[in-house]
DNA sequence: CATCTTTATCGTAATATTGCAATAAAAGAA
DNA sequence: TTCTTTTATTGCAATATTACGATAAAGATG
């Protein structure tokens, strides 16, 4: 035991928590929200912004970019990092179904 | 080291990440479903209907109430348990706006 | 070439998560 | 009350995540 057991559920499913994980922890948010706000993506400018190591950074542009949340292109000597319009299209439309389908339901159980 | 260093981040990009770590496991995606499309919602109709454990959705369930996701009610010997609108909206207007934003930019850098 | 800059990877310690058997707790039924 | 049903909690083993120093890899610069 320890490990989730993925097998047990549908591919929609797991696409839909990997994607949810690669969100969890708020040095991806930042991530997420600093590349939302600002022109340049090199990736020494992330780790400038962000307080935690060189390492760890790249470690959470890794699991981003695992997760198609992020692109990565190499610009010289440098990686310029954007985001992936089309992945995070895809968490709006999941949560817009997800609050039309509940306003439809209003059978306010609890 | 090991544990997430939440003290250097922002009580906002904490908030949405705990929201969405409460997300990231496909059983909890799984229950979110399952609440969305049933009329009832009683405990034990989940603990049948997914492939782990009493014990085992218990915890998710505790994790997603926590987070705010869910709201619990007795009902009689057993609990009732509801997605709570309020917090799927948060999420929804959340990734609506990034994807505003994104669109709006469209310096696609990458 | 040698050196500097930039990013990725390795290795590892600390911590968190996942899953479940066993058990407890709480409320209804007999 | 005793028994049953339902859900929560405890305890623990297995696994995953987080963070970072050290180091490697790859391209720029002199």
């Amino acid at each position: 035991m320890g490990a989730t057991k993925n097998e047990l559920f549908s591919a929609r499913q797991n696409g839909t928590s990997v994607l949810l994980k690669a969100l969890a922890h708020p040095a991806r948010i930042a991530i997420l929200e600093l590349l939302l706000k600002e022109e340049s993506c090199i990736c020494g400018h992330i780790v400038d912004k962000l307080p935690l190591s060189q390492p760890t950074i790249s470690q959470h542009l890794r699991e981003m970019k695992e997760a198609g949340l992020i692109l990565g292109s190499v610009e010289g000597n440098s990686i310029c990092y954007c985001l992936n319009p089309d992945t995070l299209d895809k968490l709006r439309d999941y949560f817009s179904g997800v609050s039309e389908k509940l306003k439809k339901k209003s059978i306010a159980c609890c």
